[in-house]
DNA sequence: GTTCCGCATGAATCGATAG
DNA sequence: ACTATCGATTCATGCGGAA
């Protein structure tokens, strides 16, 4: 909990993971414009969260958003990419449009809307209530520079079709239902299981269950998810911010993927748990050995 | 081709299913206010078909549109669903905002957006672009008068879970998955298969396949996703509308479901298609035998 | 080592109740 | 009237313990 780094610095090859403990829209303002190559960030959704975080008013929502949006926009490479994990929530029974307002806030702002990718959650939060179902969505926004933009698309390409035509290994009904659902999604750990197999790119819908064992933070968004869009949008040894970076997935996937990072969130606490999780210290020139 | 109606009448026991050829926004003007129960649709999109269709421009798609709304807005019941098939097409290399301002305006017109269902399109359209994944998904809004609203959430239940806790029967790796992706997707037609099991409310994500045998029209929806949401919005008798019928996905389910039904096309070469598939007859008091 | 079963746990939402 | 809090509802997942 001592020695927070009063700022930010770049990462380099001996310290390749950064992370600050404040308020991103005055932290980045001590990187280098054009710096950043990729943002995967899940920002505190409306009004939820309230214990850890501020809490946001879904009336207020593009107005609080605003500023980090523009702090993003200076650090960000001309051909990087911004992803937003956001949705809005049912009030009074209908869906808020602060995120409708945000899309239109951010293309005022100079922002390209190049794309929105669905997270389908398949364990989504369970209820039941007279006019509605279980909300099993969210949106994955991508904003853009330029219509020019760095993206790796073979690098996230994932076996197609053969779990249906007998080559299947022989699992029991569970594991292949969740080897089925592994390859539906297109993500996977395990590429040696996909030898032999076709491959073929995705589309813009990911099926990921959200993440349950929750270390220590409420909203853990999983770690396949920015894994996904960092071997998309990003190449070895680029920079990778999440300015919201909460439990820290987004700098897990960094790091597993041999990519620069930098990690900020308001909460202190949350800072430290992501250092002990990432083996970061910031105090040294080079990431400390794990202990045991 | 001969004897079009000039205009539409309310359907009755003898004739549950008309048809009419022309402007939606003109000919619902002859339907009394507050007789509809549910209202699906799927609107030429921006831009599209223009072959068939006007072809409406994404900048003029609003403006386009409202119309229609308002007199839909009419002719709902105070208690009735609208809910519309859209998705935004990409321009110069950015998603049009023409859906987004779509919602914005309908809540300025009085709609209630209570909610986004999303259309998974498992067999979507093939193709590879340099910064961009093929589009699998399509809004499906749903927009209400009231906060309280006809929903019968037991007409769509299915079953769910039993392939991961053992009591799955001893089928072939195909037929399981199959099965799993049938319960997924909330959809399936052989109800003895669900015997025994447990049945779950579904999400508000819709795993679907396109239409591929497209009946002469451009832009054909499933028949199963009308038919979800009829069973979901409306019951026995009650009265469907689509003011963009065209091939007449939503009629045929409303037909197989006994609710009585109203579709308008602009085109009447359409209409005339959708006689044939349905079986109507309107110059007579009764739908035709089929002829073999 | 496997497989199976039980159980806690969520980026939720609505309606009622209380201030 | 308007906001804040609470209880009831519900199910996919991953874990631990047991066979």
């Amino acid at each position: 909990m001592s020695g927070e780094p009063a700022a930010i610095a770049l990462p380099d090859a001996a310290q390749p993971i950064r992370i600050a403990a404040g308020d991103a829209s005055e932290l980045l303002r001590a990187l280098p414009p054009e710096s950043v190559q990729l943002v995967v960030t899940s920002p505190p959704y409306a009004d939820q969260r309230r214990s850890t975080y501020g809490g946001i008013h879904p009336d207020e929502y593009v107005e609080w958003f605003m500023p980090f949006a523009g702090e993003i926009q200076r650090v960000l490479r001309s051909d990087g990419t911004f992803i937003l994990n956001i949705k809005e929530k049912a009030v009074k029974g209908e869906r808020h449009t602060y995120v409708l307002e945000l899309i239109l806030a951010m293309r005022r702002a100079g922002w390209l809307w190049t794309e929105e990718f669905i997270w389908h959650k398949k364990n989504c939060y369970p209820g039941k209530w007279p006019n509605r179902f279980r909300d099993s969505w969210e949106r994955l926004l991508q904003f853009n520079k330029q219509r020019k933009f760095a993206m790796y698309q073979d690098a996230v390409m994932a076996p197609v079709g053969d779990w249906a035509d007998g080559r299947l290994r022989n699992l029991s009904a569970t594991d292949q239902v969740r080897d089925e659902s592994r390859v539906q999604s297109g993500f996977g750990k395990n590429i040696s299981n996909w030898v032999g197999r076709k491959l073929a790119y995705p589309t813009n819908v990911l099926h990921m269950a959200t993440e349950c064992g929750n270390r220590n933070h409420s909203a853990a968004f999983p770690e396949t998810l920015p894994d996904w869009f960092i071997r998309l949008f990003s190449a070895e040894g680029d920079l990778v911010l999440d300015p919201f970076a909460g439990s820290g997935s987004t700098l897990a996937a960094a790091q597993a993927l041999r990519r620069q990072a930098i990690g900020i969130d308001i909460n202190a606490d949350y800072c430290e748990l992501m250092r002990e999780r990432l083996e970061v210290d910031e105090r040294r020139e080079s990431p400390v050995a794990p202990l045991q």
